[in-house]
DNA sequence: GTGGTCTAGACCACA
DNA sequence: GTGGTCTAGACCACT
């Protein structure tokens, strides 16, 4: 093996406020802050974040030009996250053009969320279950509301908690190296698209429901599958929007 | 879901030889640069990294200070890679205290490679198995030598072979985020120890040549078998010696 | 030429609230508004200036500290302009003090107030003569009041007009690079002093009707010398204070 | 004259870093420093202006934007001046578009810049000729090189010695207030366009020489007259860029 | 020594 | 109290 691969890349000194724009903006595309809420003030942020003020401050106009947020001065100011909009032809064009990364990164899911739902089942501790049967009501509920009159507040709601029931089960799994993964890996499915309401599917609390039943029982192989199921619907799903 | 689950965490500015000394102690670890090799000059190394010379200088007195390398002037001179030298009882101990993140970083590898050798065989191409093949035949030769006279220059290019082996299975895979997960995951399992002779385990190119076969016979079931009786064999290793 | 000249001056970045101390300021001693009158309210101010009312509020209070308004609340409050008030004796002081300074602007004037008049009158408008005689017999009117009965009242409206004509005259000469020197310039003579009566000088009505005729005329060299006169006339008058 | 008119015009903050940006788009407008020069390093700059590194950071970059300067990293970096590029074509249009403003600063410096010879001859010291006479033979040399070889970099020479020459006479007037309007308004006639050779104008050596001549002389008349023409033929000048 | 960036603290205008 | 901005000092990477 003479030909040395040497696989050493370019160092990018990355600035510290983009860091923050980039956690700002995953935390954003994770449904950590939704659309309508306001992020943390600049004084709280730089003090979570431990830079300074004006190395938020940097980061925020950054945020503020990708329209990401708005920015509302006065004691009753602050950050206010903008929903990433859209248009149906917008997110089949863009769909088209992440194709490959979306259905990568779909595929990723499926191994490592499979992985996390066989796990958890056979490592089955009841916080975990508590934590997923309480998620699941929730959703219920969030869901009951959003099909009911479709206001987008709740489609953002029924969103945070989809991701929060995923993670659930990741952290269920009792592996910390599958939660991060899992964690990081979500989010670039949907990145590219922003918050839509079709990701509100239908059929999606009964594999929610399947899933933690396995878990539950302790059955792998029932957790896994409906696991498997339930992320193969979703790229059906977005099969469909490219399609259409 | 009142409690707002803010996972800001701070940021970490990384000094530019900072990055220097993580990427080339990464390549040192991930066998790219082998105990006696010499790096590539200062000057290279910062046509490579695209940083000024007083950078990677700043790095090289890093790993210095560290004996990873030791740095020779002169015609024949250059920064020779030092083998990590850690007494039996040392790696114990190391063991010992990361024994949860190293069985962690186990558990997950399994969940990746497991996946990838299955997804290789389901997906199987001529120049992945042609590149798997050579690997072993290469592993194959250098053992014989390792075997017969034990010298530490071919143990360390066993394990290059080694990574260079899963990682093509990972490539086999064709699925981009699982190639970059198992390139950032397995050195985690090693990378406290130091590359260390035990790591040449008797019974892997049987495993090896097992996995091989599955993917190339389109059996799924018997590669991803295979995968995991080899990282099985790896947990049980790590295990005596711990006890040990 | 090594000496590199570099004209930096110090920045100096100035409050909101003394930018609006300022253009109240200016806008008194421009007899914009005259001793005895009302500001606006903080509200309207505020609303004129596109400020916050706290912002306006700081200035108030300057303004008040400064003796320049006093502040009567309720129903018939406001912010009541008060006048400059000056003994002779601390007059003539001022003016030594600034004699260089007030010299050199009256002699600036002089070049302005002269170029302006004779370019009036080269280009003489209709609508601009027209003006100038209107502003000429308020001026009349108002100084006949003002000489029957010194009541200090009719003695700013007076200067007011006064004001109100040289700007005639410099929007006269259609030259907006000359019209803003000279409303610039003029304040520059009298604001170290403020506003008195001795500036009510006798004979500058007849003065300014030269300068009128000359630019009705199209008579550039009339025009000019009238202006000339009618500020030397000025010149002498302060000249006199100061040796009084 | 009830109808109250109340000139209050809006605050506008002006951020410290945009004083900055003005002054030093000022200085490079007034020749003070010419493409090619470097401007004075960040520290030295934060300390003539009175304003923290940061301030003076922000004005750069905001000036390296608009491609007025351009920005060199390291030990012999700094920040170069760029020269206005404009074609031709873009110099008539530039011209035709701020026609008005162009002739409107030219008709008032013929007044302040009449007036300011006027008053040299008048106030005639011997500093004052001293200084113009050696401004004057260094025009000359100036423009015998740049005859020769039409070097940009002497181009630029020759309009800071032009720049200076001009000033010269506004000190030698010993009025501080029309010193001051002259190096403001002067600017005002290239800042739309830049420098470019064609200000570079055959004649004005001899129009210098015959004002020097006239105030020497102690003849307010001739320095006037000189001077009147001198700025007329700029005039003609421009006018026939427009026409042509 | 240059520019690039961050920190820590402060004051201000806003609502 | 919020964001907007500036200061003073520091460390770093570049050349």
């Amino acid at each position: 093996m003479s030909d040395r691969n040497t696989n050493l890349e370019p160092i990018r000194q990355i600035a510290a406020h983009e860091l923050v724009v980039e956690q700002l903006r995953r935390a954003m595309d994770a449904g950590q802050f939704r659309p309508g809420d306001r992020l943390p003030s600049e004084r709280d942020l730089a003090e979570m974040l431990e830079v300074s003020r004006l190395t938020v401050h940097t980061a925020i106009v950054v945020l503020e030009r990708e329209g990401r947020i708005v920015v509302r001065r006065g004691r009753t100011g602050g950050f206010i996250v903008q929903p990433l909009q859209h248009s149906p032809a917008e997110i089949r064009q863009i769909l088209k053009i992440h194709r490959a990364a979306v259905f990568d990164a779909l595929d990723f899911r499926v191994i490592l969320e499979v992985a996390a739902a066989r796990r958890a089942a056979e490592r089955r501790r009841k916080k975990d279950i508590t934590a997923l049967r309480s998620l699941i009501s929730l959703m219920d509920a969030a869901m009951e509301v959003s099909l009911a009159n479709q206001t987008p507040h709740n489609v953002f709601e029924f969103e945070r908690l989809d991701s929060n029931f995923h993670e659930a089960v990741a952290v269920a799994s009792q592996n910390e190296s599958l939660h991060r993964a899992v964690v990081t890996t979500r989010p670039k499915v949907w990145a590219p698209v922003g918050s839509i309401w079709w990701r509100l599917e239908e059929n999606s609390h009964e594999h929610h429901a399947a899933i933690v039943d396995g878990i539950e029982a302790g059955d792998p192989d029932a957790a896994a599958q409906a696991m498997e199921e339930h992320i193969a619907n979703t790229r059906q799903n977005i099969d469909k929007w490219i399609r259409r």
